[in-house]
RNA sequence: GGAGAAAUGGCAGAGUGGUCGAUUGCGACGGUCUUGAAAACCGUUGUCUGUUACAGGACCGGGGGUUCGAAUCCCUCUUUCUCCGCCA
């Protein structure tokens, strides 16, 4: 396996690199005597211990150097490609199917005659998704009039809910380099999944969680910052190739869509509780629109590359009979620190990996879905209480 | 896009081929003094790797080269600053 083939590359390697260091001290050593010599010694002695080390040095160092680095890049190569571990109460399974529910309310029944999002999108013109196949392609739609303002609210909800949980705002950029793309843990896993400049080599990132959790990377974090609290709105830009049929119908998928993140960086010991905090905190706001949900926790085999424990939230579509992924919220322990040396310092003032967590404080499209549909009536379509001061007014009609 | 200058530890800033992992100042931390604080004084203060431990090795923006020896010389890339051009 992959993992035995690491333990026998990385003793080679330790051999190598003792040998290539035990050259390299005697090598500087007669640099320095030669120093010396060259200075006050006289003269055809020092040439003559020139040459000798011109000679050692040519024999052994360039061979032993090459050596090295091809193991090095060879582990490297190996640990890039390895997932995280799941967490002990990860249960074990291999699709969706095998995902554990937590908890779940009841899925509520509307009218015969109730109306999916996309036809309620179209009777009050709040989204034009023929237009935006014209202007982009399919998965890109435009938001109009009371569509529009409905999205600016939710996001304007969303985040002065996650500061007012102490999480400070960031609006990073929606363009990253590679090594953002790394240190995440998108590449090389989901390369083929992002939008890529290729003329700058950047990449449209399909969550704020890759800028904003390299804003921390190569920094070693005093321990009175932690934990660090940011929460990002930000579109998200997905390739989601061999999506297809009703999954991709309306809002369900799309190529670009709206989100608002909340990532924590905190110290190892207890960073669990922190994800329960977080799933709490994600809960109370699915709470506060009024929308039936539901909470999983992900199998094995449906967790991610760089996870190693994650809770997704579900809310259920009533006209389409199928609970939505608006959420998924994750505690990737050190996976994305160790590739991002994100550090901070312990007791002993030794540096340690922080642990990082993320969650969606929330995806705005399926969620827009449900409110469309589950408060439609008669005379138009409800707000939730929570979203009119934000909204204007408590009804699109 | 064109021309020039620069990149050194948390920050500022020395260092132009050997004794430099790096002077100094500020900041931070510990201590003395004080009822407490300030001031003053003394001390500590980069990261990675590696060993049971000591030793050892690497890192002065990134990569490559010259040399017995590179923070220092050469090439290249990136970034920043100044001037010019263009522009929301």
């Amino acid at each position: 396996t992959l993992v035995d083939k690491l333990l026998v590359l990385d003793e080679q390697k330790r051999s190598v690199q003792t040998e290539r260091e035990e050259l390299q001290a005697t090598l500087n050593k007669s640099a320095k005597e030669l120093g010396d010599l060259m200075k006050y010694g006289p003269r055809d002695e020092a040439e003559a211990k020139k040459e000798e080390v011109k000679k050692l040095k040519e024999e052994g160092l360039g061979e032993l150097s090459e050596k090295f680095s091809g193991l090095e890049n060879a582990i490297k190569e190996i640990l890039l490609q390895l997932p995280n571990l799941p967490h002990e109460s990860v249960p074990k399974g291999k699709t969706a199917e095998d995902n554990e529910v937590i908890k779940t309310l009841e899925a509520p029944t509307l009218a015969a005659d109730a109306l999916p999002h996309w036809e309620l999108a179209k009777k009050y013109d709040l989204i034009d998704f023929e237009l935006g196949v014209k202007l982009t392609g399919a998965g890109f739609p435009v938001y109009k009039h009371q569509g529009a303002k409905y999205q600016r609210a939710l996001i304007q909800y969303f985040l002065d809910y996650n500061t007012a949980a102490g999480y400070t705002e960031i609006m990073p950029p929606l363009m990253v380099n590679e090594d953002s793309a790394y240190g995440t843990g998108q590449l090389p896993d989901k390369e083929g999944q992002m939008y890529h400049a290729t003329a700058d080599n950047f990449y449209l990132i399909p969550t704020a969680e890759v800028p904003v959790t390299n804003i921390y990377r190569d920094e070693i974090i005093a321990p009175n910052q932690l934990p660090i609290k940011m929460t990002a709105y930000t579109p998200c830009f997905r390739r989601e190739a061999g999506s297809y049929g009703k999954d991709v119908r309306g809002l369900n998928r799309l190529h670009q869509f709206d989100k608002v993140e909340v990532v924590q960086l905190v110290k190892a010991e207890g960073s669990y509780q922190v994800l329960d905090q977080m799933v709490a905190h994600v809960e109370a706001l699915i709470q506060s629109l009024g929308l039936p949900y539901r909470i999983l926790r992900l199998c094995s085999g449906d967790t991610s590359f760089a996870s190693a424990l994650t809770y997704d939230f579900e809310v259920y579509s009533a006209a389409q009979k199928m609970w939505l992924e608006v959420s998924s919220v994750s505690n990737f322990e050190n996976f994305q620190t160790n590739r991002m040396m994100i550090r901070t310092r312990g007791e002993n003032g030794k540096t340690e990996l922080v642990h990082s967590l993320n969650g969606s404080a929330l995806a705005l499209p399926r969620i827009l879905a449900c409110l469309l549909e589950n408060n439609q009536t008669a005379d138009g379509i409800k707000i939730p209480a929570v979203l009119q001061s934000y909204f204007g007014k408590d009804m699109i009609s």
